[in-house]
DNA sequence: GGCCATACTAAACAACCGTTTTAAATGTTG
DNA sequence: CAACATTTAAAACGGTTGTTTAGTATGGCC
């Protein structure tokens, strides 16, 4: 077995059970055996569980935001004139494609992404910000410059209300949509909630501006 | 010290504890030992650490809706018309002024109710549906009836948007609230910001109908 | 083929976890 | 005051955690 299959196998399995049950539910033993590798191969790759953590989402917040920024050039580059419902369109395009085309499940990065936010893991926020804030910083700046005259206190609350109700509804995706599935026997598939959400965040970022 | 004092300093504790770290990052030991009563006594009035989370949950959950019962039924009789943007104002004055009048931290149980979410803690969702599930269709039924002609599934979808903006902001109130203050030097109180999610939630709620 | 860095493995480590047990203290009731 | 049930206390329980150690295997290079 060789290394890069090692490192591999133990981010496969480390995503998907920190996905399922969040960090410290979920211990390096139950990595390893599921990934079927042996239990101080993580120490030995990874240093540590904490920088497990960091790994895992490196790998997935990386292919996802040079995405975004090519996304965002090749609009910007067209001339293209970038408003509130485009721009939220090409991040979860993005989004859903990043990770799609790697055959992985977008709605797992979701729960990752929400766990990132609540969980009490101080190491992977300042992890995030010192290695992402970049480009969430460009996205919040373009977006802002598609509701000009809002009051910048006021979008930024607003673009936190957008952020919540995009992760907390995508990483609960599963539980939401087996509920409305069994009250009204009318699937939702992720592209179809997509669609509701985009036009909904648009209108709470637009109210009463313009 | 008496029962009730032990019971509700370890009630106290955890709440505090549980909020600012989460359920299995917070060990018995640091709850009893930040209460100042014996480890052996959560197991003694509590019975297990999962009815010690449930306990807590019920300490908050259960006056406030009653209290948000009182008051629907209050505006329901008087005859008043339930608009959107009155029932968000109605849930969140509740939320408030419920828990601020027994001198307790309001973003707190946003907090704890974001946990209940996000965390691994099947029981707790269990319990939290089976306990107050009335409460949460009776909201939910009047808020729909506040928006006659949508589409039921699209109307549960945006319910959802609308939950999850407000326990994922109010939730990181704190963190958020620094940054914007820092950034701008405008500190946003928590009653502004419920101003601000109003407008935004109601928006994103009634887009497109009527 | 010998050498050496890299990769892996099994075993043990100390620390911590929730829970239980046993005994002492406390309060209540007849 | 005596008898009882309730509450608190200290100590130990078995189990799990992340991490480390020491030794073995592997694969490329001179």
């Amino acid at each position: 077995m060789s290394q890069t299959d090692t490192v591999s196998r133990i981010l496969d399995a480390a995503e998907v059970l920190f996905a399922e049950r969040g960090f410290t539910e979920t211990s390096l033993r139950t990595i390893t055996t599921t990934a079927g590798v042996n239990l101080a191969a993580v120490n030995y790759h990874f240093g540590s569980k904490k920088e497990l953590i960091q790994a895992v989402f490196e790998r997935f917040l990386t292919p996802f935001t040079g995405a975004l920024a090519a996304e965002l050039d090749r609009r910007v580059a067209a001339g293209e004139a970038l408003t509130v419902e485009g721009l939220l369109e090409s991040l979860y395009r993005v989004g859903m494609g990043s990770l799609a085309e790697q055959g992985r499940d977008p709605q797992r990065f979701m729960r990752l992404l929400g766990l990132a936010y609540t969980q009490y893991q101080g190491h992977l926020r300042r992890f995030i910000v010192s290695r992402y804030g970049d480009s969430y910083r460009r996205f919040a700046g373009l977006l802002a410059q598609a509701l000009p005259g809002l009051d910048p206190v006021t979008f930024y609350w607003r673009l936190y209300f957008m952020l919540g109700a995009t992760i907390f509804t995508l990483s609960s995706y599963d539980a939401i949509e087996a509920i409305l599935r069994e009250d009204f026997g009318a699937p939702s598939s992720l592209p179809e909630t997509l669609e509701r959400l985009v036009p909904a965040a648009a209108a709470m970022l637009k109210v009463n501006s313009q």
